[in-house]
DNA sequence: TTTGTCAATCGTAGCGCTATGATTGCAAAA
DNA sequence: TTTTGCAATCATAGCGCTACGATTGACAAA
């Protein structure tokens, strides 16, 4: 029998959580200061004098300390996070992005939180959803298409957003990237100049990449009012040298007189290039070809691929630096859209 | 520099902090029961009883709650975000694995957080000691050699660590990857069987990538066991297609007899394919060519590149499931290594 | 001297949540 | 009846840090 024990005898013991080797407030003991000044030597160095500075450095080399990011996130209601969402990092425009801002970031001792939606927009709400959970510092977003409860979602948090890779449409805060009908544009433009009569768009994917669709349509509207011959061949699955390949040889088949194609990117351009060899159509001769991307094999082709550079590299710098802006404090104009364009490289596949 | 606008009216009113809109209280008290309860609920939903699970349920869509991950990561002592570490993102074989990590991963709500170490080991410590101030569940590392920082670090953390893309070294906990001389030595072997004997090594950053080297000394040692020439040609710019094309230009130069190579990777093949037909070099009548990869364009080449695949997404799958194992609670057998081996494509370039 | 100013430092209340141990209510066992 | 066992629920003490406001001390101005 157990006696009702209730109140009686003060256990003063209480329960403990997990530890922290190393805490703040050791490097302040350490140090002879309060936690606070440890915690502002941190974020503001240029704040405390020059003595305590060095003295809480001793400490936190001597203890090995680092700091605890999620605590220090809760309680400034922001963390050194910045979650950026793109359809796939397995492209390689996406990934160059996310390379470069991953590599002025790191500077900066933010963090980069990677989402993958995969072309689906529930996807990608639910990986917003997710994210704001994290209460990032920014959060980037892959073009300006979302769903309205993706929209809703950003708009009543209180997160920068940072939509790239696109221009044109209705943003919600800052944009950064090009036109993409003006890729299509420019490609139609040039294979004009080049001589070229009957055109042919070679399309991957085009009911799920918004924006290669976007220069397709760039591309023959551009074609149309030069009133040129201009078709659309495409296939549902993802670009590549195969796809290319075959859209290639679907081309070729439908319309004999082709003489110019443009193609989703460049490894459409690369499968394309392959099938001219295989079926020895001459490039440029008989055919040109246009690509976008400039990927790495694009120069190192034979011949070199005429294509477009979109320099993702620097969508992901710019996008980096709003961020770092904001975080120190600079109040971005609203509705900011920064136009980073494209280059026509001129090679010899036109 | 705001204005200084205190002094006049006395304002009892203490400081506040943030704010997040909804909090897991407000939800408690619209669903009638207690915090611990709402807390329970989201994460073991078969802890609370179906009606309070569903009035729960009921409170959190109706108020659109969004839980704080970071608090909950600070409670908790560790957070839902996995650190992976590659050395970048830009490469095609890390971005697959990565992509096939935050497939899986997402469906468990975990976050991948990102670093690249641009191969540089200082690189790769400092992120290690950003990685683990935010407690991860798991961190992921690139490869077995690390700085013996990186490793003191990781091992007073008591954090489960994975090393991918890599085999046979010292590992700190579970490593998941291949034998990268094994693929070396089926390059070799490889060719040996096709009849060639004089053979090369087209490598590119040699000196940076140390599993591309391994590579190379398992084709070399191999190579030279079976008594056939070898050699090694090489550059220290980071594989492409334009380094292919010039390191088969010098090796054909060197070495005339030369009669079979295997490349870095596949961007390499597809140079030194490009490089054979600017030369009339038929290929695989007089030269033989392996890549390493099987990237999107390999099996579209002219000819299709023979390669060997490593399984990049594997890679990416298995550390998931190890990742979700551990956090479930189960016990992984330390040291646990996963050969997640390759295979070699024979396609029509050898 | 007193007062004011300013830079440097400190004290402390949370940030929103989780995990521990306690409590409750009810059915089955004693 | 009382006890026990069990499932469901609750109360509460932090997790480690930041930021607000207060305090200190040194020096210039009055």
């Amino acid at each position: 029998m157990a006696d009702q024990t209730k109140g009686e005898a003060e256990r003063p013991q209480r329960r403990r959580r997990k530890m922290q080797s190393v805490t703040m407030m050791d490097v302040a003991e350490f140090a002879q200061v309060s936690p606070s000044t440890v915690s502002l030597y941190l974020r503001r160095p240029e704040a405390v004098s020059a003595s305590a500075g060095s003295t809480i450095a001793r400490a936190i080399e001597k203890l090995n300390y680092v700091p605890n990011l999620v605590a220090g996130g809760l309680a400034a209601a922001s963390s050194r996070a910045v979650s950026i969402i793109v359809p796939s990092v397995r492209n390689a425009f996406f990934a160059e992005t996310v390379a470069a801002m991953q590599n002025i970031l790191r500077k900066e001792k933010l963090q980069l939180i990677l989402g993958h939606t995969e072309y689906d927009e529930r996807e990608e709400e639910e990986l917003v959803k997710t994210a704001l959970s994290w209460a990032p510092a920014a959060i980037v977003l892959t073009g300006l298409s979302h769903s309205d409860a993706t929209r809703r979602m950003l708009q009543k948090a209180s997160v920068p957003v940072i939509e790239i890779w696109e221009l044109g449409g209705q943003q919600i805060d800052a944009a950064i990237g090009f036109h993409h009908d003006q890729v299509g544009a420019a490609a139609a433009k040039h294979l004009i100049q080049q001589g070229r009569r009957n055109l042919a768009y070679l399309g991957a994917r085009l009911h799920e990449d918004k924006r290669a669709k976007q220069r397709c349509d760039g591309f023959v509207e551009t074609a149309k009012i030069a009133g040129v011959t201009v078709d659309v061949i495409q296939h549902p699955a993802a670009a590549s040298a195969e796809v290319g390949g075959m859209l290639l040889s679907e081309a070729l088949q439908a319309l004999p007189q082709l003489d110019g194609v443009a193609c989703s990117n460049d490894h459409v351009a690369l499968g394309a290039l392959f099938e001219c060899e295989r079926s020895s159509i001459s490039v440029p001769g008989r055919l040109s070809i246009v690509g976008f991307g400039d990927l790495s094999f694009s120069a190192a082709c034979n011949p070199p691929l005429t294509t477009i550079r979109p320099s993702g590299d620097l969508i992901g710098r710019e996008a980096a630096r709003l961020i770092i802006e904001h975080m120190a404090g600079k109040e971005p104009e609203p509705q900011i859209s920064i136009d980073t364009r494209f280059t026509l490289l001129h090679r010899r596949s036109s």
